[in-house]
DNA sequence: AAGTGGTCTAGACCACCGC
DNA sequence: CGGTGGTCTAGACCACTTC
């Protein structure tokens, strides 16, 4: 399996990019096939990855043109905590606090889409970044044939999804602001009535079956959460 | 300027995987274009739209499927705050506490890409909702050619941009989680301290050109921030 | 009028799935 | 093996910008 032509025209021209100041023009698509020995779809395709990305801008009728590097590329993707420390520069780690079965709440199975009552395994986590507590985690996990009890919980879940074919593709989340209770403060080494991000996070597979249900509160004094979005809804 | 055909062919296939039932099969693709009447690559775009909205997966060798509808639709859109209280039933208003013109900060001046003391027009607005304040948003406009000081500041800003020439195409985002001081905590009615959002906005035309810089802090008892992201970059 | 990106066609071959 | 989606070609015409 080798990468399709599309990507290696796109690697190509976003190293053409590079060189360019902002503004200035990429060649015509037909003058593209050409040079590079391909069909103007492929090199379309290729275009079409580099607009996503924030990297070039095309105008109808003129040309394509290498965009301000201002907004960086840093979409927004689906990442797991220890991505996402990674990228920051830091050094993730995990202390479980917790875990176990139980029947799934009313609220929690509705997220996940199966019965009250069903069993769900329950995995609370610690989350540190170069030792200091950044977040707090209480994870439900839905069976999937899985024998959570026998899987390391400080290891990547969804690592753990993946090795039993249930690949994760996309996540709900909700974003909210809250003061931080006499336990969960103490967890995070905070003062009690801190305000902390709680992020609610519900992991789809790409045929949309939920496996993952997430509670996580952030320490507000040392996460924030960076999003680069766009008008069209694709 | 008719729609293209390939949208048509999406809001067609969008109405029969309404019909069906989730992980029922669609129509191949061969079997779609005779059916519609189109080439391939007319069906193949019109799909690559539905599986972007998460309404349909593919799985190579297999078929076409209809996903799970859990998920919803509701992906990562830019949005204004009118746009987002009237998505969720809300009449949104606005309070307009005061406008000026200043030298752009250090801080305000890099992120919108122009010189330190180059004059910025500055925006404070309070944002209810159905009459309850929701948010205070302090904005920072660079001058655009645009006279802002003639400007009705309880409009859309957004609106005011692209009719002369500035459309909004992407924005980069922060949200953190902070305790209110007194002043803005009186403005939102709330009590001090009380955890709240600080979305830090900067807004880009499509060429990367920042066109606004908007601090805005929602009250966290009546806002939250739902979005819907995917493993790919694109 | 010439050149650009936007859409669309009619083919082809490859990689993968399920029988 | 036949059928599926994934990639790719070589054309064509349209809509738009620029001169």
């Amino acid at each position: 399996m080798t990468r399709p032509k599309y990507e290696l025209v796109a690697d190509e021209l976003s190293r053409r990019a590079g060189d360019l100041a902002a503004h200035d023009a990429l060649p015509s698509e037909r003058e593209l096939m050409q040079q590079l020995g391909v069909s103007r779809m492929t090199v379309r395709r290729a275009i079409e990855q580099l607009v996503r990305r924030g990297l070039v801008y095309q105008v109808q009728g003129s040309g394509t043109f290498v965009a301000d590097p201002a907004v960086v590329t840093k979409t927004l993707r689906l990442t797991s905590f220890t991505e996402d420390m990674e990228q920051r520069g830091l050094t993730p780690t995990t202390t479980v606090r917790s875990t176990g079965s139980t029947g799934a709440s009313a609220e929690i199975a509705r997220r996940l889409g199966i019965e009250p009552g069903e069993e769900v395994f329950v995995l609370e986590r610690l989350r540190l970044a170069d030792g200091t507590p950044m977040a707090l985690e209480r994870v439900h996990l839905p069976a999937l044939g899985i024998d959570w009890a026998s899987v390391d919980p400080g290891t990547s879940l969804y690592a753990q999804m993946a090795a039993e074919g249930w690949t994760v593709e996309r996540a709900a989340q909700t974003i909210e602001a809250v003061n931080l209770d006499r336990e969960t403060a103490h967890a995070l080494d905070q003062a009690v009535g801190a305000a902390a991000l709680r992020v609610t996070r519900v992991t789809y597979t790409e045929a949309g079956r939920p496996v993952e249900h997430a509670m996580t509160i952030y320490r507000g004094d040392r996460y924030g959460y960076d999003l680069v979005i766009s008008r069209d809804a694709g």
